[in-house]
DNA sequence: AGATATTAGTTTGATTTGTAACTAACAACA
DNA sequence: TGTTGTTAGTTACAAATCAAACTAATATCT
C-alpha cells in the first residue's frame, strides 16, 4: 500500500469512532431528552431490565465499564426512581440492584425505541453487509 | 425479530461504541506516553500531516470536529513546537497553521505507527470482510 | 459612512469522565 | 483472636468535554 491511500478514513480506530459517534447521536437524544439520561444510566438500565436483577458489579463485567462510572449511573437512576438497591442478607457488600415498575416501563420504551432505531440503521444495509458487520464488531471488541 | 435476538450487542450504536474503544486504546496509549498527546490532538496533527497548511476551520470542516476542540488541540501543539501560526493578509480573522520540522517527523512517526498498527488489526479479518467493513462505516459516517 | 450580520477563533463555567485513594464487609490463615 | 489480604462500592480531585458567551475582523445593506 503507497501512503496516499492509507487515510484517517481508512484507519479503523478513526473510521469506528466516527461511525459510533454518528449512530449514538440519534439515539442519545431519546433517552436525554426523555428521561433525562446519560449513556452510562442507559446502559445500566438495559442491563437490568434483559437480564434481570443483579449487583453492580455484575453489570461491570458484563458490560465491560469501570465500577466508578456504574456507581454513579446506580445512583442517578435511584434518584429518578427506575431502580432499588437490597443489600444481600449472607453477605452485605452486595447490593442487589433490581429496577422498579417505573423503570421496568422506562426500559421497555427504550427498548423498543431501540430495536427500531436499530432497524432503521440497519436498512442501509444487505443482509450480508449487516451480518459481516455484526461478525467484524464483535471480533474487534474481543481482542 | 423476537425479543431475545435483540441484545445490546447487536445493537448498532453500542456494538460500534465498544469496537472503537476497543482499538483505540492501543493507538492512543502510543501518542499519550510517546508525546504526550491527546486524541484531538493526533487528529490535527495528522490533517496538518497528511492534507497540507490549513486553517483551524478548514481542519473541523475535513475532520468533523468542534471548533472548540480544535482551538485546544491548536494551542497545545504550538506549545510543543509541533506547529505554528501565521495571520493571513488578506483576512486576519484567518491563521494558516503549519507543521513545524518538529512536527513532521512526529507526524512521520504517528504516521508509521498508524498504519502498522491498522495493519495489524487488519490480520484479523479476510479482505472481504475489511472490505465490506470500511464500506459500512463509511455509509454510517454519512448518515 | 454607519448599522447590522457573519465568520474565525478564544474563553468561561457547568457537566462528565478518569484515576486513585478510601471505607466497609468478608476471607484466610497464623 | 488478630493480622493481612481481597472484594464491592463510594468519594474526592484532576483532567477533559460541551455549550454558550465572547472578541475581533470582515462583509453586507441602507
Amino acid at each position: 500500500m503507497t501512503d496516499d491511500d492509507f487515510d484517517l478514513s481508512r484507519f479503523l480506530p478513526y473510521a469506528l469512532n466516527q461511525a459510533a459517534e454518528a449512530t449514538s447521536i440519534g439515539f442519545q437524544k431519546y433517552y436525554r431528552q426523555r428521561y433525562g439520561m446519560l449513556r452510562t444510566e442507559w446502559r445500566v438500565l438495559f442491563h437490568l431490565g434483559r437480564y434481570g436483577a443483579m449487583t453492580a458489579k455484575g453489570i461491570c463485567d458484563r458490560a465491560s465499564l469501570h465500577k466508578t462510572k456504574v456507581s454513579r449511573a446506580v445512583h442517578a437512576l435511584e434518584q429518578k426512581r427506575f431502580l432499588v438497591r437490597t443489600p444481600q442478607e449472607q453477605d452485605r457488600r452486595h447490593e442487589t440492584l433490581a429496577l422498579t415498575r417505573q423503570g421496568k416501563v422506562v426500559y421497555a420504551d427504550l427498548f423498543e425505541a431501540a430495536k427500531s432505531y436499530d432497524a432503521k440503521l440497519s436498512a442501509h444495509f444487505t443482509a450480508q453487509e449487516r451480518e459481516i458487520l455484526n461478525r467484524c464488531l464483535e471480533k474487534i471488541s474481543k481482542l
